[in-house]
DNA sequence: CGGTCGATAGTCT
DNA sequence: GACTATCGACCGG
């Protein structure tokens, strides 16, 4: 199965989400291909989601979001990190799918490789455990925002995505998203994570840390 | 194991 | 100038 037309990932996020659980998400570039099957997501809900980037409306930044959906929306983040998205829903939206987790299927030596080249190595079941990593395992980055998925981007980068024949898988769960905080500081007032259990890629949750100011003076 | 904290720079107020 | 859709090193048990 190919990638899907642009229509199939133009719904809501809550509804692709699951979707895309089990579906392989490749990328292929001079370098080679790395492919992964989704374990672990998280929906952004555009105006009505106060963690989405795309909250406050269309920035430079988040642009790709209010595009079209089946577009990977990558962004650059803490510094050091990069994030993939996929987009969701018709243009002007605002709506994406965070993907936070993958088992490599393909080309696990040049994701090692990548991460490799940053940091130490790691265990080959945690190489696209968290979305920086996922990033990194692909090799995408910003020169991957607004990529077509089932296309390829002017520098020569492939993307597809190929999901899980028919439904989503069985079983998935849910539950607050990570590191994002809902209104008075509550997490669990969007459930919008979305993972396959028993998976070793699914990252650990972490609250959205209230994170301690340098002491004054 | 599990909790805590530093790194590091783009983005938005 | 504060915050960030994070990662991994480090420390204590």
């Amino acid at each position: 199965m190919a990638t899907p037309s642009p229509v199939w990932f133009e719904r809501d996020p809550l509804e692709l989400a699951p979707l895309l659980l089990g579906g392989v998400l490749r990328r292929a570039d001079r370098a080679g291909a790395v492919a992964i099957r989704v374990t672990e997501v998280e929906a952004y809900r555009g105006a009505d989601d106060p963690g989405a980037h795309s909250f406050r409306g269309r920035t430079a930044r988040n642009a790709t979001m209010f595009g079209p959906g089946g577009h990977v929306y990558c962004y650059f983040t803490y510094g050091m990190h990069h994030a993939v998205n996929v987009v969701a829903g018709p243009a002007g939206s605002g709506w994406g799918v965070l993907v936070r987790a993958g088992a490599v299927v393909e080309g696990a030596a040049l994701a090692l490789a990548r991460r490799s080249a940053r940091r130490a190595s790691a265990p080959s079941g945690e190489l696209a455990r968290g979305p920086g990593n996922v990033a990194q395992a692909l090799g995408a980055t910003l020169a991957d925002d607004g990529a077509a998925l089932g296309g390829t981007t002017s520098d020569g980068a492939a993307w597809s995505f190929e999901p899980v024949a028919g439904f989503a898988p069985p079983g998935h769960r849910t539950g607050p998203r990570v590191g994002v905080s809902g209104p008075g500081g509550d997490a669990t007032a969007f459930p919008w994570r979305f993972w396959l259990p028993g998976e070793p890629s699914v990252s650990a949750y972490r609250a959205a840390a209230p994170r301690r100011r340098s002491p004054a003076g």
